[in-house]
RNA sequence: GCUGCCAUAGCUCAGGGGUAGAGCACGUCCUUGGUAAGGACGGGGUCGGAGGUUCAAUUCCUCUUGGCAGCACCA
């Protein structure tokens, strides 16, 4: 007898072994039409497999969060059969589903071209309408072996191989087409519907491994249906809209050039919202109890081989070497840094610490240079000089918590005045290879694990992940589309103090190595500017606008006027421009609108008899006419930053 | 770094073996107009760089630099 439960925790119970189409069946001929898979106890399965033991059952349908998933899953396949059938000689690899579709990865000499794309698609579409059913079948594994070899599958061998002894070798049919799969898949391919598109193709690396051979992997995007497709489209389209590179050029706040490759030329309205943002991060940090520092930018290379950084992270360094000397001996070697940490152990190290100066909480905006590969460029977001709102905690073992959870705050509180929420934190644990013993990994992760739980914040692992001289916690953030982007982090480091001989006397008067905590909230300021830039589609909150208002004239009658106003916003503090050109109000209105100018405000004859002015919000459909002096007290609310709000 | 694609005016892009074109932007002039584009005229390009093929290259080929997408990397 084999008890069934449903959702709703009613039970059927059936006394021979079913499949989930069965009991589909049993609740009624609807549901089983509509039935795309099981979920049993949680798994996801077949239709047709076999349920032979007490489970919770779910009919998962097209409407199931499950879904997509399968839908996905399937339309890989699909478009791997279509692949094969128009390129005879491709091998398939892998085809996994991913976040909004799904992807599979060929190997074949000759490139996918875009126009191949739309074959593929029209291939697909009548692979979907034939309407074969996916059928699963276990085979020996020698079986399988011999099959995909015969067929010049070198890639599936390889997979088939690497399967533990232990794992049930599953193929899928869909036809005269079939695949390598662990599944499960939906019962026929016409469940894959036509809500589907190809997307790009671009080269990936054979299991992740640079030093494998390149594949070419085809991006689809699949969905429930058309209405789905569309709605994920429009976000794509709206994603480029926002374009940091697209609005930095845009809004005139900064430019990238081939001689400086990775590196950004600040305009002047980017500069301005860059100091804002980094003396706001300034007066954050201050209020916690930090102290700001300058390290140097070079340094000897003996630094960074005592740090461990030259060996580590060579190849990413800028190096400069000195000439030989007069006796024909290697010349010096110097190193760009490409963090702080170093520089801020040497700060440390000056004259004798206490456990009385602990926690020491260091903080710089240094310049950091690193060589990124080219292909890891990328705008504001990866840059190869940038600034990280750095600092380093140095503490005892016994502070990791609550310095942790003071970081956890400090955080929380620096996001929401950004307009940011935490979306989620990850504490990456103990990697196998690593420094320090496992009482201290014991007792820094349970520090991170409570003080987590003390900063109420959820979290989940990233096991394994941490650094290689400590557990680590990454906060990421979510933006106004539904990205999220990892910025802020805290990693415990039990390993730079030693290389570099941090100690302070504690109370016993005997030295101690201190910890070290790295964190940033922001991490890069550039990164994070090009993700604010993107979060508010150019139109930055008031405070951190390069331009807080303009002040624009209808006739040369009101310059005079324009001009006393102009005059008075810059004395309150407010970052204004005047616009007395010859042009129409339309044409102002729209070109400082464009410019994502939050307030506008018109002066004609009328406000200048009358000394006031007609203020108008970026987007608004109407203004307010006020009186000057109403106008500098509205503005001087607006200019804010939010540290200094009330 | 790897795979593919791309590079034409400040920007967005068209073109094509016989030394280039649009819209916007820019300049001058006219217009003084009340909340997202007023009008006329004009200036502007070693067609990313270096080689090669050719009578002739911006166009074809090679290399190189940079960009885009993805992969790998990200202290």
């Amino acid at each position: 007898m084999i008890t069934l439960t449903l959702p709703d925790g009613q039970t059927r119970q059936y006394d021979q072994p079913v499949t989930g189409l069965d009991v589909a069946q049993s609740i009624g001929a609807g549901l089983a039409k509509a039935a795309l898979a099981v979920k049993l106890d949680g798994d996801v399965r077949d239709l047709s497999r076999p349920i032979t033991a007490d489970a919770n059952i779910e009919i998962i349908t097209r409407k199931s969060a499950d879904a997509l998933e399968l839908i996905r899953h399937d339309c890989a396949h699909v478009m791997a059969e279509a692949v094969q059938a128009l390129f005879p000689g491709t091998q398939v690899t892998i085809g996994p589903a991913i976040e909004n579709g799904f992807y599979y990865d060929f190997y074949r000499e000759q490139p996918f071209s875009t126009a191949d794309l739309e074959k593929i698609e029209a291939m697909m579409k009548q692979i979907i309408s034939r309407n074969a059913p996916l059928v699963r079948e276990e085979w020996r594994r020698d079986q399988a072996i011999q099959f995909f070899e015969q067929k010049g599958e070198a890639f599936k061998v390889e997979l088939i191989r690497d399967l533990p002894e232990t794992e049930v070798i599953s193929i899928y049919r869909q036809g005269e087409w079939l695949d390598l799969c662990r599944g499960p898949h939906m019962p026929s391919t016409s469940h894959v519907g036509n809500a589907f598109k190809l997307m790009k193709v671009a080269g990936a690396y054979w299991r992740g491994d640079s030093k494998r051979p390149m594949l070419q992997r085809i991006y689809g995007t699949a969905w429930r249906d058309e209405k789905e497709l569309q709605q994920y489209l429009t976000m794509l389209e709206e994603a480029e809209k926002r374009d940091h590179r697209k609005l930095g050029r845009e809004l005139d706040l900064f430019h990238f050039q081939d001689e400086a490759a990775g590196s950004v030329f600040w305009h002047a309205k980017g500069w301005t919202v860059y100091r804002e943002l980094e003396n706001y991060v300034r007066r954050r940090i201050a209020d916690a109890g930090y102290v700001e520092v300058h390290t140097p930018q070079l340094y000897d290379s003996c630094l960074f081989k005592a740090s461990g950084h030259w060996d580590m992270y060579g190849d990413n360094m800028y190096k400069i070497f000195g000439p030989p000397g007069e006796d024909g001996k290697e010349g010096k070697s110097f190193g760009i840094k490409p963090m702080n940490c170093p520089g801020h152990v040497q700060i440390f190290n000056q004259g004798i610490k206490s456990y009385r100066d602990l926690p020491l909480r260091m903080a710089e905006f240094g310049n950091c240079h690193r060589n990124e590969a080219h292909g890891a460029l990328h705008g504001l977001m990866r840059v190869r000089q940038m600034v990280q709102d750095d600092a380093h905690i140095f503490c005892t073992e016994d502070q990791i918590q609550s310095e942790s959870v003071a970081f956890c705050g400090l955080l929380r509180r620096v996001y929401a005045d950004l307009g940011f929420e935490v979306a989620r934190v990850r504490l990456a644990d103990r990697p196998a290879v690593r420094a320090g013993s496992d009482a201290v990994w014991d007792k820094a992760e349970a520090a991170l694990h409570s003080a987590l739980k003390a900063a109420g914040l959820p979290y989940d692992m990233n096991p394994g992940d941490g650094a290689f001289y400590g557990p680590k916690l990454e906060f990421y953030l979510r933006d106004a589309i539904g990205r999220e982007w990892q910025c802020g982090t805290l990693q415990v480091d039990f390993v730079l103090p030693e290389k570099l001989g941090a100690e302070y006397a504690g109370a016993d008067g005997q030295k101690h190595r201190p910890v070290m905590l790295h964190r940033a909230i922001l991490g890069s300021l550039h990164r994070f500017i090009g993700i604010m830039i993107e979060h508010y589609a150019g139109k930055l909150p008031v405070w951190l606008a390069p331009v807080q208002a303009v002040v624009a004239t209808i006739t040369d009658d009101a310059n005079d006027y324009a001009q006393k106003v102009f005059d008075a916003l810059k004395a309150a503090g407010v970052r204004a421009e005047v616009d007395k050109r010859p042009e129409k109000i339309n044409a102002k209105i729209r070109d400082h609108s464009l410019q994502k100018v939050p307030v506008i405000m018109v002066v004609g004859r009328k406000e200048a008899d009358q000394q006031q002015v007609a203020l108008r919000y970026l987007g608004g459909e109407n203004q307010k006419t006020m009186s000057l002096t109403d106008a500098l007290s509205e503005m001087a609310q607006l200019i804010a930053r939010p540290d200094e709000k009330k």
